[in-house]
DNA sequence: GTCTATATACCGATAGAC
DNA sequence: GTCTATCGGTATATAGAC
């Protein structure tokens, strides 16, 4: 790599995690092209030469989440031996995610309102929780059977994850580590029969 | 009532709605007084004098919501003579709110994303959320006995009741109310005992 | 690639007439 | 109470120098 590419990969990095700062902090709306070249240390200029507009900027943002969250997930598939360990995980995944503080439920809720007035950030939203359900659905395959009616596990559970992020931060203290596992394993005999 | 206060009363009906519409499709920071002012038939000076500001305006609608849902949800609770007729309600309640379109769940989303920068909204929000964890720790008492340890049907519930319908607005489909019913009671049996 | 400078437009809020 | 007019500030995006 040149030094000239070495430079725009730096700049690049650091406008995305400039931007993933201040989406979370101050909003999509409110979150300006300036502050955001400013907290990376360069100008609104490189923004724009990079992606194009501040939409671009969220979209690649949001991209480059996607492949770190499914590692992630698939690493916890690949620890787990039980269904009940398997669940754990899960919910350790979401309520204290290896990103490190908890501004991705902040820019998820962000996404979220957006999705109301830009239709393409709908259909994201709309590609990525379907391939989030399939994922859910295939990992539990080994412990659950679905059953006849039409019912499936993964939207319940992504369901109740992000419902109970939501209450966590409401209230802390609120959503304890068992209840979570307890909800979840509910949720699950609920909507699958288990096969062992 | 005057005229004169009749007229006033109009005016301030008109905000809310108009408030309400456009904090929707627009979001919080994206709809302008002046534009919120114009869909009432109204002037921004009208809505500084109703409502002092743009968050008086969201706040005084917020407001007006709850005593409506708490009305809801209490009429919900009298018809119902078993915990599976209740949860159907439930889900029936949020699923397809009295109130007409979907723009409810756009303005949660707004007023979530709008916490993560206001320490005002943020407060409102842990109020309003701990009394409806309260009011569904009460509706379930006479069904479900809460086991010795630390856990609570209340928040677990609302968790999976706002998860559900955030999952329905990427996929109307995928959330069948079988699904939805089967989730609830799954998670109330993993959270609690029942009595009977 | 990154900068400065700038075009163009809209924002929330206020003052004062009526 | 509601209006018009307006202030001061900030927004996105572009043009062109370097």
């Amino acid at each position: 790599m040149t030094r000239q590419e070495e430079r725009r990969a730096q700049t690049r990095a650091a406008l995305l995690d400039a931007g993933a700062a201040l989406f979370a902090t101050r909003g999509i709306a409110g979150a300006s092209v300036d502050a955001i070249a400013e907290a990376a240390g360069r100008t609104s200029g490189a923004l724009y030469d990079h992606f194009g507009s501040k939409e671009g900027l969220l979209f690649a943002l949001l991209e480059s989440w996607v492949d770190a969250a499914t590692a992630a997930v698939a690493a916890e598939q690949a620890a787990a031996t039980s269904l009940d360990e398997w669940v754990a995980a899960m919910w350790r995944a979401v309520s204290d995610p290896p990103d490190g503080d908890g501004r991705w439920i902040a820019l998820e809720h962000e996404l979220w309102s957006y999705a109301n007035q830009s239709d393409e950030a709908r259909r994201y939203l709309a590609r990525r929780y379907a391939a989030a359900w399939d994922a859910i659905d295939a990992v539990t395959g080994p412990w659950v059977e679905h059953p006849a009616e039409a019912t499936r596990v993964g939207p319940a559970v992504i369901a109740l994850l992000f419902g109970l992020e939501m209450m966590r931060r409401v209230d802390p203290d609120v959503v304890t580590d068992q209840l979570a596992v307890a909800a979840l394993r509910g949720v699950l005999a609920g909507t699958a029969v288990p096969t062992t």
